[in-house]
DNA sequence: TTGAACTCGGTTTTT
DNA sequence: CCGAGTTCAA
């Protein structure tokens, strides 16, 4: 009882800091919201704020990174106000303004889909070093993107050694097949509507007035092309509202810069800064360790997180032989805590890698306590699954290149890579569409040498697609139709170890289909599909009742537990072996490590093993040396293991 | 074109 | 150790 009633104060009493934020009304505003802050709290009550003072519902932009962010958002504001605002994820609502103002029948492409066109182009390049020539370049691309570089943009003087000097080449030809696939990427979800906004004001007048109030969440995560995109919608009365912590930005490899908070005051002039300091959440002994450990940081913005919830027990940090002793030990923990009555939803464990829950599992699985996984493979990134969406994409446009690359041959038809690559280069000196062009190969229009084997696997493929795209009925029967129709569920018995396991997954898609059609009345195929790429594993949610969470620490943020367990203190491991070049990467990692400590508000437990097999080798693991940087009076070690293991 | 044999590399991954 | 990518023979 007592709980509930300081949680329902909780909500009502603001502090001095965070009220201010919330009667914030005109103008740029700054929040930097450290950990536990109650920053959920004040965009929401801001949110309600806006509304009282007559603001209408559809004038209020909120722009979050998560699908998961941006959906309890809205609940919680509907909760308060039962009024209905649009708050998305930066790329949802990119791909929505392409839509309406630009093309509405495109194709989002994923990293599995970019990567395929990609290699496409890469195979008529000369490249001296192959190897990882796709990921290289893939990746170039995207920076590229995001900082709102086109291939025309490039300085050519940066590319000039090597394999690089193909790279404006190579990023000119990846946009140029992009679109004769009628498909846009996750950048260009972001860097497109930016191009449009600078290139047709006319268009961006439009959102401009649309939109008179804007808040940004995880400002610290954004990348230069958000950066463009806010500032643009922003316009000349700049009520944007952005709520972020420097001290958690952990995305800067994904091209996420600090200096969008950092210089915020400069990009923003008048803009007003407010600091929450109060932490909510934690136990003071866990964050005065955290303060600690991030003051080792020296590009920060300073600050200092308070907490007035009690000392708390001191940090547990434990030692051990092998990574078993410790996944035994994390698990052992666990069970005593709940012992203890601590659900065990409120437990978490922590890892730098995912290769390392699979030891956690097992010892979790061996001691039957129940555990969810977050992360790792979407249900939208299966194989099967992904087979299947190309096939409706074929269906939708008939000039998506990769999914008729990925389905023309399912099953086998006899078409390899290099045939296909001539379909592809051959289709767009005609100017066709992939699938007009192929059907021109069949009525003898276009000659493209193709075996008797393959003339009659296209005419059946063109038949099965030609009649899927004639299907009138329901999305839910049109995914059923195509399953029956492309034969998919024969083509998976040619492996009996999988068929069962993918086959219940291609029919899941069906129930997938049919929840989507109840949920939303209006939009066609291409809504359905876009909406399933920008989905992710966090968004699925689903039965974490009661049970404990496994999950790496950047899937961390945003979240809280009693008990956590941060495992794999271990030099090249937390910090990663690839993130210790420079100051920078050291000091994300800091952050990294920081986030996973500030989830806790009960008792925290630090581990690390002295052996770890690592792609099956035995290998001695050295100390994080983070650790030695927290205060060693608020660590408890015990000493037994060492005395038991050591030499 | 395709399957078998081989080499190589291997973080994090909101969308 | 494992999976993806490459190479090579049929």
């Amino acid at each position: 009882m007592e709980t509930l009633l300081t949680k329902m104060l909780e909500k009502e009493v603001l502090n001095p800091e965070q009220m201010q934020a919330v009667n914030h009304l005109e103008g740029p505003l700054l929040v930097i919201a450290g950990a536990g802050s109650g920053k959920t709290r004040v965009v929401t009550q801001r949110i309600v704020k806006l509304l009282e003072k007559g603001v209408m519902p559809h004038q209020i932009l909120g722009l979050t990174f998560t699908n998961k962010a941006a959906g309890e958002m809205v609940e919680r504001v509907r909760q308060a106000t039962n009024s209905q605002v649009l708050i998305s994820t930066f790329h949802s609502l990119g791909a929505r303004i392409l839509r309406e103002s630009y093309n509405p029948g495109f194709t989002i492409y994923d990293e599995e889909d970019s990567e395929k066109l990609l290699k496409g182009c890469l195979d008529s390049i000369p490249l001296s070093d192959r190897k990882g020539a796709i990921k290289r370049f893939r990746h170039l691309i995207s920076q590229s993107k995001n900082g709102m570089q086109g291939p025309i943009d490039l300085d050519s003087n940066e590319f000039e050694t090597g394999d690089l000097k193909h790279f404006p080449d190579i990023y000119a030809m990846y946009q140029a097949r992009l679109k004769e696939c009628n498909a846009v990427d996750f950048d260009d979800l972001l860097f497109l509507p930016v191009k449009l906004f600078t290139e047709k004001s006319e268009i961006l007048d439009v959102y401009r007035s649309r939109w008179k109030y804007l808040l940004i969440d995880e400002y610290q995560d954004t990348n230069q092309a958000q950066y463009e995109f806010v500032k643009l919608l922003a316009g000349k009365n700049q009520n944007l509202f952005v709520v972020g912590d420097p001290d958690q930005s952990i995305y800067s490899w994904r091209g996420a810069t600090i200096r969008n908070i950092l210089d915020f005051e400069i990009d923003f002039p008048g803009a007003k800064v407010i600091r929450l300091e109060q932490n909510y959440r934690s136990r003071s002994n866990i964050l005065e360790a955290a303060n600690v450990l991030i003051s080792h940081n020296d590009n920060r913005y300073k600050k200092n997180l308070w907490s007035d919830r009690g000392e708390g027990d001191i940090i547990q940090l434990r030692e051990f032989h092998t990574e078993r002793d410790e996944a035994d030990f994390v698990v052992k923990t666990t069970m005593s805590h709940q012992n203890q009555g601590v659900p065990l939803d409120e437990v978490v464990v922590f890892y730098r890698t995912n290769f390392q829950s699979r030891i956690l599992e097992d010892y979790f699985l061996h001691y039957q306590i129940p555990y969810v996984i977050y992360g790792g493979i979407s249900f939208y990134q299966r194989k099967e699954v992904k087979d299947i969406l190309a096939f409706l994409r074929m269906i939708q446009t008939g000039s998506d290149f990769v999914a008729f690359s990925r389905t023309l041959n399912i099953p086998k038809r006899g078409f390899g890579a290099a045939t296909l690559e001539k379909l592809q280069v051959a289709s767009i000196e005609a100017g066709l569409p992939i699938l007009d062009f192929c059907e021109s190969i069949l009525e003898g229009t276009h000659k493209i040498r193709v075996n008797k084997k393959q003339k009659e696997g296209l005419a059946d493929y063109i038949r099965i697609i030609r009649h899927l795209r004639a299907f009138q009925g329901t999305l839910r029967d049109l995914v059923m139709e195509t399953i029956e129709w492309s034969g998919y569920l024969t083509y998976l018995k040619s492996d009996p170890e999988t068929a069962d396991d993918r086959r219940s997954n291609v029919q899941e898609l069906v129930s997938k289909a049919a929840e989507w059609e109840i949920r939303s009345q209006d939009g066609g195929l291409a809504e359905f599909l876009g909406e399933l790429t920008l989905k992710s594993t966090l968004d699925q949610g689903g039965d974490s009742g009661h049970k404990v969470h496994l999950m790496t620490l950047h899937n961390g943020k945003g979240l809280e537990f009693d008990v956590v367990f941060v495992v794999g203190l271990e030099e090249d491991l937390l910090p990663h072996v690839n993130s210790k070049e420079t100051i920078d990467e050291l000091e994300e990692e800091r952050r990294l490590f920081y986030v996973g400590m500030t989830r806790a508000k009960e008792t925290l437990y630090l581990t690390r093993s002295k052996y770890r097999y690592m792609w099956g080798m035995l290998r001695y693991m050295e100390p994080s040396c983070f650790l030695d940087e927290l205060p060693q009076g608020l660590l408890d070690t015990d000493r037994e293991d060492d005395d038991m293991w050591l030499e």
